[in-house]
DNA sequence: CTTCTGCAGAAGAGCGTGTTACGACACGC
């Protein structure tokens, strides 16, 4: 693991410890932070330690935790978390994880029940020792078992892709309620991050009843966690968890803004409102007239409530896309960004046929990309070494390449490019020579094995495959995949600075196990100068449809169209191809 | 614990909901 990783991990321990302690809540706050923003850093921290006020430079990290993780650089060891360990049952901070359950009630469970972590927690449940617990009666305890289930089953996160259809159908199914007006999808969701915990869809309409029943009755719901008059949390038969809000009409745009998040940047938000003498909530912004109670219900009227652009127009603030609502800057933003969108692709550059593993024949896939308006598409089989993906021999490779070029002669409307997804081997070669490789129109360079090498090894490797001539794109840089594989862990900024520099590009992976390049590596890829694709690695028809998350994942990173390969019209994208092998 | 204003000390988001016990609390976003 890298250092930056490590040491995220250690600060979220730290946090956990905390709270299970009972210790002030800014402290946990402020340990917590300092794990998210170490995590999202592009700089290694190792090698910025040494420079005096530096970790403190950074923001959220002051000079306890500079000191901490100096001595953690320095030792190995933090000595107020090996305390704080000693302290808490190592198998406690997993327990804090299960939805429901926050540190008084774990706390209370581990001091006077026993409860020392999941199995143990099961085990208390089962035998009825909880109930005697303060403020644990039948109900709660049956929810606890529910969430035990579900985090069992998924690890309490689902990736995007396997929520988003479920999203979209609830909203469907909403949208055909009696008095309804609006559905939107909220929260991590439409943040567009690469798991989801739970979905929250908004509603609103003349009939919030009727939405409420609506919800709760759907075929997917498998219990009810609670319904009130203008919120409904559902259990689905996945495990996941669903929330449903019912607002006016009059304030959804506050109600959307706060839903969506991230409960960090509303925090920004709400800092910034009460800088300007005003409070916001999820009823809208309102003057802050000193008095405690709530403005809504005492016919304040609000600055703005309605839409999400009058609110951050009336903080001073540009909209502000959701995927950039993590408090990562986002709030220096001057205008609003104009983002990638999903209109905006017009070529896939990363294709399988069933030459190597893919469903389609060359003509299915080149008349798929067609009829999705694309101008071109990328035939980029295996290479010889992905023996189980049925990688293609070079005599394979070399027949490939003609039927490739027959059906671009014979198929109509659209552009076939003859490629390659070559294998960057472990030691960073290529897996065909240059002289075959020259004759590709498109060459896709991605790792496939040796996935658990060190980071120096594998910076290396990826540093020769991006300073490879013969190289267009960079695919799925890292390897990994969500929720079971860590794959790679270069030096992302040597890497992306190297791309940079030769005019390679780097690929989003949109599909949802894989999202590789991820968020934060595209900020890094676009501060350093990098082309960046997003290809959905398409193998049948359907994945076409991964294209939304790749985009999702992208727009988080900050990419605008001008810096994306796959918005380019055929002559600029040809014109970018020609001059990356200016020889060929 | 960190940040900010002023260099020491204050401030740090704000609300609905269910549960459990009848006002308070914990939780989640």
């Amino acid at each position: 693991m890298s250092t930056n990783a490590t040491i995220a991990g250690l600060f979220e321990e730290l946090a956990a410890l905390l709270e299970l302690t009972g210790a002030n809540g800014f402290k946990v706050n402020a340990a917590a932070k300092v794990a998210r923003v170490v995590e999202d850093l592009d700089a290694d921290l190792a090698s910025i330690a040494d420079e005096p006020g530096a970790l403190e430079a950074i923001d959220g990290i002051g000079s306890g935790s500079a000191a901490r993780i100096r001595e953690w650089l320095k030792n190995g060891t933090i000595k107020d978390l090996e305390k704080l360990r000693s302290e808490v049952p190592p198998g406690l901070p997993a327990v804090l994880q299960v939805p429901g359950l926050g540190p008084k009630t774990v706390r209370a469970m581990w001091q006077d029940a026993g409860v020392v972590d999941l199995a143990s927690l099961k085990e208390k449940i089962g035998d009825g020792s909880l109930l005697g617990l303060p403020r644990m009666g039948e109900k709660t305890i049956a929810k606890i078992r529910e969430s035990l289930d579900f985090m069992e089953k998924s690890g309490g996160r689902v990736r995007l892709g396997e929520a988003a259809p479920i999203a979209l159908a609830l909203r469907q199914w909403l949208l055909a309620t009696d008095g309804v007006e609006r559905v939107e999808i909220a929260g991590s969701l439409r943040r567009g991050r690469e798991t989801i915990g739970d979905m929250d869809l908004l509603a609103c309409g003349s009939n919030p009843a009727a939405l409420i029943e609506a919800f709760r009755t759907h075929p997917e719901v498998k219990s009810v966690l609670l319904a009130g008059d203008t919120k409904c949390s559902v259990r689905l038969s996945t495990g996941m968890q669903a929330d449903l809000r019912v607002v006016d009409a009059s304030c959804f745009g506050a109600a959307w803004l706060y839903f969506t998040g991230s409960k960090e940047h509303n925090v920004r938000l709400r800092e910034r409102a009460i800088a300007k003498k005003l409070r916001l909530n999820e009823y809208g912004l309102f003057p802050d007239d000193g008095d405690p109670a709530p403005p809504q219900n005492r016919g304040v009227a609000p600055v703005a409530a309605k839409t999400e652009e009058e609110i951050y127009e009336a903080l001073g603030l540009p909209w502000i896309p959701p995927e950039l609502r993590e408090d990562h800057g986002e709030l220096a933003l001057k205008t609003t960004p104009r983002l990638v969108e999903v209109k905006d692709i017009c070529s896939e550059l990363h294709a399988h046929t069933k030459a190597s593993d893919g469903q389609m024949t060359i003509e299915a896939i080149a008349k798929e990309a067609r009829d999705r308006g694309f101008h071109t598409l990328a035939i980029t089989d295996h290479s010889k070494s992905s023996v189980q993906a049925n990688g293609l021999s070079i005599e394979r490779l070399r027949r490939h390449i003609d039927a490739v070029r027959e059906a671009d002669a014979r198929i109509d409307g659209i552009r076939l490019y003859a490629g390659s997804e070559v294998d960057i081997l472990a030691d960073g070669r290529l897996d065909y020579d240059d002289e075959l490789l020259a004759e590709l129109d498109w060459v896709v360079a991605s790792p496939h094995v040796a996935l658990r090498q060190e980071p120096k090894v594998a910076t290396e490797r990826l540093l020769a495959a991006v300073r490879h001539p013969l190289v267009h794109v960079l695919g799925h840089p890292t390897g990994r995949l969500i929720g079971s594989r860590p794959g790679l862990e270069p030096d992302m900024e040597a890497v992306a600075r190297a791309a940079a520099e030769c005019g390679t590009a780097l690929e989003v992976n949109a599909n949802h196990h894989r999202l590789d390049l991820r968020d934060r590596h595209v900020r890094l890829a676009l501060e350093v100068g990098c082309m960046i694709a997003i290809d959905c690695d398409v193998h049948a028809p359907e994945q076409f449809d991964e294209l939304a998350f790749g985009v999702m994942t992208a727009r988080r990173g900050g990419l605008t169209p001008d810096r994306c390969l796959n918005c380019l019209d055929a002559a600029a994208l040809e014109q970018w191809r020609k001059a990356k092998r200016p020889a060929t």
